[in-house]
DNA sequence: TATGAGCGA
């Protein structure tokens, strides 16, 4: 056996980050060119200790007297970067919801746009119908108290308002009748999510997004994370707005290799109520 | 290994 011959001469590579490491010591100037361009780069420790870079002036402000020259450079204050975690980055976009609080007093839950038997933020046509409804409150004339001329009779094939615009069953007549939800089925939104499992743990929801929007709009999807550690717990819920594309997405991701991991897809069971 | 969360008309 040959043995490896080590070169003596030179430090390693870990003994010269030592070196450059040690406290008080500096790294000399660096003087590097670029075209008509020279760049020197000097260190030095700041109040707070910490080891910095100094770039002397360069180009055409290479002989400027010391400081910030104001005809070139505006200091600012410190900016400091907040980062929060970005669950909601799907719906991102908020919407006012008010025109429609003259349905106070209901004991049950009652969705402001559809009238479901959901909560208002679960409503999987918030986004569809709330501006329109917000639309219909202006035609009606309700914040100029205005009276409204949808009081009078109207022929019997509604679909379609005076202005051509479709209206739902439920916001007809002036938005008072209540009681009838738009389809026989409830809960739309919960019988379009799966349930993916065998996500390596460094899955994000981002990367779980761009696997399943092929398959349809996603209105929700929601990764399985330890609360206090943040480490994924290895499967995710996908909701999409349509059930067949929850199924499409079932079929064309079930058995996919990801991240070196088979995954499994299925429906998920509805949680608690 | 594995079926989320929880502000509230």
């Amino acid at each position: 056996m040959p043995s490896i011959e080590f070169d003596d001469s030179k430090p390693s590579w870990a003994d010269q980050v030592e070196e450059e490491g040690d406290e008080g010591s500096l790294p000399s100037p660096k003087e590097t060119v670029k075209g008509n361009i020279k760049t020197v780069t000097e260190y030095k420790i700041d109040e707070d200790g910490q080891k910095c870079k100094n770039w002397k002036k360069f180009g055409n402000s290479e002989y400027d007297q010391p400081g910030p020259n104001v005809a070139t450079t505006t200091v600012s204050d410190d900016v400091f970067m907040t980062f929060i975690s970005s669950k909601e980055d799907l719906n991102a976009q908020d919407q006012d919801e008010d025109p429609m609080n003259k349905l106070k007093g209901q004991k049950i839950v009652s969705c402001r746009i559809c009238k479901g038997d959901h909560w208002t933020t679960r409503c999987p046509y918030k986004d569809t119908l709330g501006p329109m409804q917000k639309e219909l409150a202006e035609q009606l004339g309700l914040s100029t108290g205005e009276k409204e001329k949808a009081a009078e009779p109207e022929p019997a094939q509604p679909v379609q308002s005076k202005t051509g615009k479709y209206v739902p069953p439920s916001l007809r007549d002036g938005g008072t009748r209540r009681g009838e939800s738009m389809q026989p089925n409830r809960r739309a939104d919960d019988n379009a999510t799966i349930r993916v499992t065998n996500l390596s743990e460094d899955t994000r929801e981002t990367d779980l997004q761009e696997l399943f929007r092929p398959f349809g709009s996603i209105s929700r999807i929601y990764l399985a994370k330890d609360k206090n550690t943040g480490q994924s717990k290895g499967f995710a819920f996908i909701s999409f707005h349509r059930r067949e594309d929850a199924a499409r997405a079932i079929a064309g991701v079930s058995g996919f290799g990801y991240d070196h991991l088979i995954l499994n897809v299925e429906w998920a069971k509805p949680s608690n109520n």
